[in-house]
RNA sequence: GGAGAGGUGGCUGAGUGGCCGAAAGCAACGGUUUGCUAAACCGUCAUAGGGGUGACUCUAUCGGGGGUUCGAAUCCCCCCCUCUCCGCCA
């Protein structure tokens, strides 16, 4: 949510950002609005310490009675008018965009995002490599028929070693983040709708979301939802941040409207496992615990020895409550080429506004703390170990890391 | 699912129609004092919004919404949530 006092003292700079994110709201009407909401609040304020002041003469002047009733008839539309023009002020700053970091690239998708850095080799093979349909149903680890069979098209199956492989990455990264001063937590996967609010899900991202019939609840997309919706109406005490914060939960999304696009095997799908990182901290360090996110995310991968790049999300790539974003999007060979593992987003106060999340400071004043979402792993990584370590013969070795938690070095084509 | 109790400021907790934006305690903040990260004492201390250069002032808020009343934390209705007991259950 955009401080409301932006559009009244810098109605410019929100135009700006406006234009620059593509967000259709008028602003003018909504800076007419909230002057016509204001001027309603004063008169309607004033008719109601009217009524105050004339109520307290009411016990021994029963004639004072009469006049407050009238007021009251009177003031009747009056408030009504003013709830609908706070109504109308509201909804159209919900659909606000965040403001945007200086060095967010221009740009309409994730063809524009700014490439920051390469790191790993890149694998060379002396046969063609395969995707990780073929190689999950070779090895019988993924099995997508089935999926559809009991869900639909976009659900799947892990299966044996493939399960016992995503098991241990998600296990070994949570140990990671413990390491890293991280509080692990086990979450709803069901969110109402004011918690999806409150994280910007709704109304931005309204048509990904599962509902559940007959419950004001969706299915997350997300553990940020929760995570983040955990503190909502809390004022946290400033000695306390940051607050550093995992889940790991399957994540539910429709995915309406992105069918086609490179969707072969399981990469984009209805329903996945991810481990979060979320941070709340104050304002001035939203900066630098950004970057502790990425770093997590770059230390991670190359334990897993799989090659990545750091792209800078271009303003078209990122989501409205975006400040700023990072994606890593690791090598995969089956693939041939980069694509996204990770998102790191700083979302400034753009959720604590909402959720009304403040923090304490220590000389008694309060302030809305900032939240940083990033994910720290997901199968999508699995999927690149497939493809990267994928052997003539259709095996794949395991990454060292994660031996200690599989029990076996490489999962072999069953005969 | 059945029965009962309850939701008040950062926390605990008084308050059953106007003197209540709300006692008291804790925590926090400022200060005084004692020989030292503690104690004692004094003071300050809800949040949000509007108006005013400012002292200040007005409005709203006691889980949420509606109602009764000149006036509601307090009375009535609906909803949500929490706790206890019973039932069921991984």
């Amino acid at each position: 949510m955009i401080d409301i006092k932006l559009v009244r003292e810098q109605l410019e700079l929100l135009k700006k950002n406006c234009t620059r994110r593509g967000c259709q709201v008028d602003l003018d009407q909504l800076a007419a609005d909230d002057a016509a909401w204001r001027a309603a609040v004063q008169k309607i304020e004033t008719m109601r310490a009217e009524r105050n002041r004339l109520s307290k003469e009411c016990k021994d002047n029963p004639a004072a009675r009469e006049q407050v009733r009238e007021l009251k008839a009177e003031m009747e539309g009056l408030e009504v008018e003013t709830a609908e023009l706070f109504k109308k002020v509201e909804t159209q700053l919900s659909w606000l965009p965040n403001l945007l970091a200086d060095d967010v690239p221009d740009g309409k998708d994730d063809a524009d995002n700014l490439e920051l850095r390469k790191e790993g080799i890149i694998p060379e093979f002396s046969f063609k490599p395969r995707d990780h349909q073929e190689l999950g149903e070779m090895l019988d680890i993924i099995d997508t028929a089935r999926g559809a069979k009991v869900a639909q098209a976009g659900f799947y199956f892990w299966k044996g070693k493939g399960a016992i492989l995503c098991q241990s990455l998600f296990f070994w990264t949570q140990m990671e983040l413990v390491k890293r001063g991280f509080t692990l937590f086990m979450s709803p996967c069901a969110a109402k709708s004011k918690t999806l609010y409150g994280t910007g899900y709704l109304p931005f991202f309204a048509d990904q979301t599962y509902g559940l019939s007959g419950e004001d609840l969706a299915l997350i997309g997300t553990s940020e939802q929760t995570l983040v919706g955990y503190h909502a109406d809390e004022v946290l005490d400033e000695s306390k941040l940051p607050l550093l914060y995992s889940a790991y939960t399957p994540c539910f999304r429709t995915e309406s409207g992105s069918y086609g696009k490179a969707s072969r095997g399981i990469f984009r799908v209805h329903q996945f496992n991810k481990v979060e990182q979320i941070i709340f901290c104050r304002p001035e360090d939203s900066p630098k615990y950004h970057e502790l996110c990425l770093e997590n995310e770059e230390y991670l991968l190359k334990q897993l020895g799989i090659p990545y790049h750091v792209v800078n999300v271009c303003v078209g790539d990122m989501g409205a409550p975006g400040y700023k974003k990072y994606d890593i999007e690791a090598w995969f060979a089956g693939f041939g080429g980069y694509r996204e593992v990770t998102s790191n987003t700083n979302l400034t106060d753009f959720q604590s506004r909402r959720l009304g999340i403040k923090y304490k400071t220590k000389e008694g004043g309060r302030d809305f703390v900032h939240t940083i979402s990033a994910t720290a792993m997901t199968e999508r990584t699995a999927i690149a170990i497939i493809e990267n370590n994928q052997q003539a013969d259709g095996s794949v070795i395991i990454p060292e890391a994660l031996r200690p938690f599989t029990g076996f070095e490489r999962i072999e084509v069953p005969k």
